[in-house]
DNA sequence: ATGAAAGCGCTAACAA
DNA sequence: TTGTTAGCGCTTTCAT
């Protein structure tokens, strides 16, 4: 006989065939332990009303020393509810989503819920995300970052029948945060305007519009609003596409270089496409802001570097913004309380050393 | 009475009664439908052999048409196993994690495992984080992300007996990948040193050097080596510490221009060290790389925009890397076969327009 | 305030 | 090859 009991190994780490320690000790144990029911055990340690402060105290004492900590799998089944929320993104590695994740992932774990997280990655990846819905059964409401979701995506996501959030399109009746971007990019405009430019171009979005990812088709739209205040009438001749990306911002910038017609400003949808068109510019010969100003939208974490005049979109707080309405509808008073469901943050114009007074022309 | 006979409901949707459809069909509900037991739907679901394949497709189309989805929850519990990898960053909104997330995640997301979210932050978050230690349980196996382990630290991740990947970093019996950074440090400066500078700064990291946080000190080493292969003394007041970022390297570049001994050539363990000296050397009328050459390490993705030489280093594949060499410690087989733990990837130099051979000094 | 017991939906022996 | 059955570790009525 060893000296310990024959429930002795209950407080020992269990070892099971493959060498790991296994699950730790139970609510069992603990409840063993401290001389309660499982029951007891469970509400004490959730903090429910109906336990004496003592039992509690005695319960969470013996629950440190077996360091006892709650199987998720366990009182997920029991409840069904799952304490975590599915994240997606299109593409972990972009600026943006980084920042967005931040503020989504302070907000979530401070209220105990964890992140399921998934990167669509290419068109293919997209499809079969969608294909599969992975995320059914596995969260309690899904977190969608700048997707620019198709109606039939829309529609998918729907039939979860979870608290579904957006961030930067707004669908259904999704929960969404956004900025205005219509107002943020006739801000930009308007600042060129001021300095005296009336010949700006826009470096604007691609081709393809999907219905619900109206950023590109909003912050377009700044701009024909904001010439148009001005009386200033639209050149096509002004426009090229870039895609959002800075490669796309360089060619764009030589297609309008190529033409006529010259701009002696620039208004780029977004800071990446603005770096491309700068870098183009000054391989041209061209001096910023002396020959030319540009002016981006976003206030992109190297614009500061490359003194780049924006229009900061606070995305940090966007995913924050999210986070908090979704945790909005899945607390239980939610039910009951009718919820905002649209937020919309406001932008600042960030005046650096890329924007100046237009000159007289030159010849 | 309703035309659905008692059992019916199973196949509707049910509903509760905040109005969410819960947890659609279950095993038991295919089973009923496919007259088979419920450990069968469960052998023929997961592709088990010892089913008819007749049984099998009947049941997938049963599975199909219901819809049906297993509950991870359910089967997390009865195996122990969650088919979830915890990952840890220090900071998601970097270009480094977000590079080696992506990697995780391709690899991580094709074997059929879920990402478990953890960001770091600050001091705080992270003190929390190794205090609480809330992976316990929820994951199968844990990834550390470049974060500058502390040996408490180290051992608590031990202490939940899962396989632990580093990346960036090496400890205990944690798998882990990385580069060569004392032979990429080297390349750089004998980069610099075939072009003939011989007064080489180096912007360094900062003074608090963790035991197993190698980078900053194995890169500096390599500046070192190559200095004195070449028979070129090291000169402490061609050194400055820029903590790993831009601000930091605007700071120490600062400090090496109020120097009397001027550099020709500076090196910086990182690119956005890199990116801050650069500025500073324009702001100062310096002209790069005519006046003074600058090479970085990592080839972040503006470096390309920046037109800087650099050390460039696979950061999506090491983050793939890490993951296959965590499912290959979780995978059955792996217990019989020993398995590779350390991993280390090679870098490569870029060579672009921010170095140029020494002129002769002026004056 | 506490306990007993019935699940939650699956998997894994063990039988047949 | 398939079925029976006993859990996995919690939560939650319903009693007491």
């Amino acid at each position: 006989m060893s000296t310990a009991d024959s429930d002795g190994a209950v407080l020992m780490p269990r070892i099971d065939q493959t060498g790991a320690a296994v699950g730790d000790s139970s609510l069992t144990d603990v409840a063993v332990r401290a001389g309660v029911s499982t029951a007891t055990v469970s509400r004490a340690l959730r903090g429910l009303p109906s336990v004496t402060e003592e039992t509690r105290a005695r319960i969470k004492a013996v629950a440190d020393e077996l360091g006892y900590v709650v199987s998720p799998s366990a009182s997920r089944l029991a409840t069904g509810r799952t304490h975590t929320v599915g994240v997606i993104v299109p593409s972990i590695d972009r600026w943006f989503s980084g920042q967005v994740i931040k503020g989504v992932e302070q907000v979530l774990r401070a209220a105990g819920y964890d992140l399921l997280f998934y990167n669509l990655g290419d068109d293919e990846g997209r499809a079969r995300f969608f294909e599969a819905m992975p995320l059914r059964r596995r969260v309690d409401a899904v977190l969608v970052l700048s997707v620019p979701l198709q109606d039939p995506e829309v529609a998918k996501l729907r039939s979860l029948h979870l608290p579904i959030g957006l961030v930067g399109a707004s669908a259904d009746t999704f929960s969404s945060v956004r900025i205005d971007d219509l107002a943020g990019a006739a801000t930009a405009v308007r600042h060129l305007i001021g300095l005296g430019h009336r010949d700006i171009a826009l470096i604007s979005g691609g081709t393809d519009v999907p219905p619900h990812f109206t950023t590109p088709t909003d912050r377009r739209r700044g701009y024909l609003d904001a010439l148009a205040a001005s009386g200033i009438g639209y050149d096509p001749a002004l426009e090229a596409a870039g895609d959002f990306t800075i490669t796309g911002g360089e060619r764009a910038m030589s297609h309008l270089l190529g033409r006529p017609h010259h701009p002696t400003a620039v208004f780029a949808l977004c800071d990446e496409m603005a770096f491309g068109a700068m870098r183009v510019l000054r391989t041209s010969g061209l001096r910023i802001p002396r020959d030319i100003s540009v002016i981006g939208f976003d206030d992109h974490e190297m614009s500061d570097l490359l003194d780049l005049t924006t229009i900061r979109q606070p995305v940090v707080e966007q995913g924050a913004t999210i986070a908090r309405l979704l945790l909005d509808r899945l607390s239980a008073e939610a039910h009951t309380r009718p919820h905002q469901n649209e937020v919309s943050l406001p932008t600042q114009l960030v005046v650096r050393g890329s924007t100046a007074p237009r000159r007289a022309r030159r010849a």
